[in-house]
RNA sequence: GGCGGCAUAGCCAAGUGGUAAGGCAGAGGUCUGCAAAACCUUUAUCCCCCAGUUCGAAUCUGGGUGCCGCCUCCA
């Protein structure tokens, strides 16, 4: 399994630190408002990480934060006359609603910074003691970068070349930097007295800066090196940066040992964002489109590549859903299915329990699948993931099954390559559900309307067996005809 | 200015030394009372430009052009 580290910019054979277990960070959403494609995005690629790296039978705990605290919540919440918890709440449910819908797997662990105050600033106290951080004349803690010789190792920045960047950009920044030993040392815990979102602390009132909860609830809750750490390509610095300088300086250990990072949705090849307003968001797209069609969208694309955002690339996705959709239908719909394989979509946390290589072998055992084919669409399916989650190849290979599915001549062969189309696409986390008829309400209203106005044309032909019949069949499904001047019906 | 990335058919896109995956659109066909859907077949002698390395390059090296991201909150 070769992924891409970022920190040493190329592919790297994976190997977890402890074992089978891999212990995963993510960085979540800052939740101030709804969630668009960008973010979405971030959502399926890590999804993908974690559905395969079950697949191959690693035990993930797959952390995702929830930053809770930020000056744009108390900004929204100052707007709207609620406090920082009201908003912080309703926008993390709505986040987590929209994972949901779009089909991934929830994390295991969702922290929140407001959980770990006391936490962070244990640590701020303890990067002081070492002289890795510092109060300032304001009463604000600053970490000292110069303090960490690596300082840049992840974003490949030279701390002078950020020293001189720093002296001509940040103009506005003046009055601060005269607070600050270095133009480029970050806040570890700002003093504000905004009443509504402060906090002790040893410092004042206040709250913590945004790089140190990571670093934090990495330590607190999966531990001082982790396997994996992501987020988007936009966190590379100063985020991850930072986290790895406070982390690293007070454990004197790897912060994480595999960075991903994923690209970003462009608008006519500029980056979707909030600041320029050109951004889709993932409940307009569900309206849309399904889980399978933006999954499809996202992921025919390298995740360190961007995705230009386009409708016309959503549509064609959705085409080519149908045709997988179709190749399905070959099933048997008498099959039994293994346990670990039906689908579970009512329980909590269903998800969590995706099969593994060795029981999908298992279950694909007690099938007549055609060695020569079945095996290699495996094995050029792992051989595609395994090369730093080639998502395009991988599902190239469904297509590739789906050809096979409907030019087999056999239908035995037809069944059963249809099951293993129907397994890796579970793999990928395609649901592959056929919505082609599903009946909306406003329909189904249409759909009366035009029986009775058939029946009626019966009537006034005077074919009342057909009148009579069509009455009677909707009535056993719960639909009673009352014929006066005007013909009515009601749900009985 | 520094660092990083990208440039492949009408469109989206994979491939990073051995002769171009896949999707959409297009063309032809099967099916069909008509229509639609579905399905099948087919579609780049060539991968931004120039020079070089090599038996061999879209893939490596050097140079050039264009686009994008980060360096400031942002997935």
């Amino acid at each position: 399994m070769q992924i891409y580290n970022t920190l040493t910019n190329s592919k790297e054979e994976f190997k977890p630190l402890n074992n089978n277990t891999v212990l995963m960070y993510v960085c979540g959403p800052t939740v101030y408002d709804l969630s668009h494609l960008g973010h979405a995005r971030m959502g399926l690629v890590f999804d993908i990480i974690v559905r395969y790296l079950r697949y191959l039978g690693y035990n993930v705990n797959y952390t995702r934060n929830i930053t809770d605290i930020d000056g744009k919540i108390v900004q929204k919440a100052m707007e709207l006359k609620l406090t920082s918890e009201q908003i912080s709440r309703y926008y993390a449910n709505a986040f987590s609603k929209e994972m949901q819908a779009l089909n991934t797997v929830s994390p295991d662990l969702e922290p929140k910074a407001t959980d770990y105050l006391a936490q962070m600033i244990a640590f701020i106290e303890e990067l002081i003691a070492t002289n890795h951080a510092y109060v300032s004349s304001t009463g604000d803690v600053y970490f000292s970068c110069q303090t960490f010789k690596e300082y840049g190792k992840l974003a490949k920045k030279n701390i002078n070349e950020l020293l001189t960047g720093a002296r001509e950009q940040v103009r506005s920044q003046d009055e601060l930097s005269k607070y600050k030993r270095s133009p480029i040392d970050f806040a570890l815990w700002k003093v504000c007295d905004i009443h509504e979102t402060v906090w002790p602390s040893p410092w004042g009132l206040g709250r913590p800066g945004w790089n140190i909860e990571c670093s934090t609830m990495i330590k607190h809750v999966l531990g001082e090196t982790i396997d994996i750490h992501g987020g988007g390509e936009d966190l590379i610095f100063p985020h991850h940066e930072n986290e790895i300088a406070q982390s690293e300086c007070l454990h004197h250990k790897q912060l994480a040992r595999f960075w991903i990072h994923n690209n970003f949705v462009n608008v006519k090849s500029q980056k979707m964002s909030k600041s320029l307003g050109n951004f889709t968001t993932i409940n307009e797209l569900l309206g849309s489109y399904s889980s399978d069609t933006i999954r499809l969208f996202v992921l025919q694309n390298n995740y360190r590549h961007p995705v230009d955002f386009s409708p016309s690339g959503l549509s064609a996705a959705k085409l080519a859903i149908n045709r997988l959709v179709n190749s399905i239908q070959a099933i048997d719909p008498g099959i039994t299915w293994p346990d670990f394989l039906k689908p579970k979509i009512n329980e909590p946390n269903y998800n969590k329990f995706l099969p593994t290589k060795s029981q999908i072998q298992e279950f694909l055992n007690t099938l007549n699948i055609p060695t020569d084919f079945g095996q290699n669409f495996q094995l050029e399916f792992e051989e595609a993931m395994n090369n730093d989650f080639n998502t395009a190849i991988a599902i190239s290979k469904l297509f590739n099954l789906s050809d096979q599915i409907q030019t087999s001549p056999d239908l035995k062969t037809k069944q059963n390559l249809a099951i293993l189309l129907k397994i890796y696409a579970q793999v990928l986390g395609f649901t592959l559900v056929d919505e082609s008829q599903k009946v909306p309400p406003s329909t189904a209203l249409d759909l009366v309307n035009l029986i009775i106005e058939l029946r009626n044309l019966s009537r006034s032909n005077k074919d009342f067996k057909q009148s009579d019949y069509i009455r009677d069949k909707l009535l056993s499904f719960g639909i009673e005809v009352m014929d006066s001047a005007k013909t009515t019906w009601k749900i009985k």
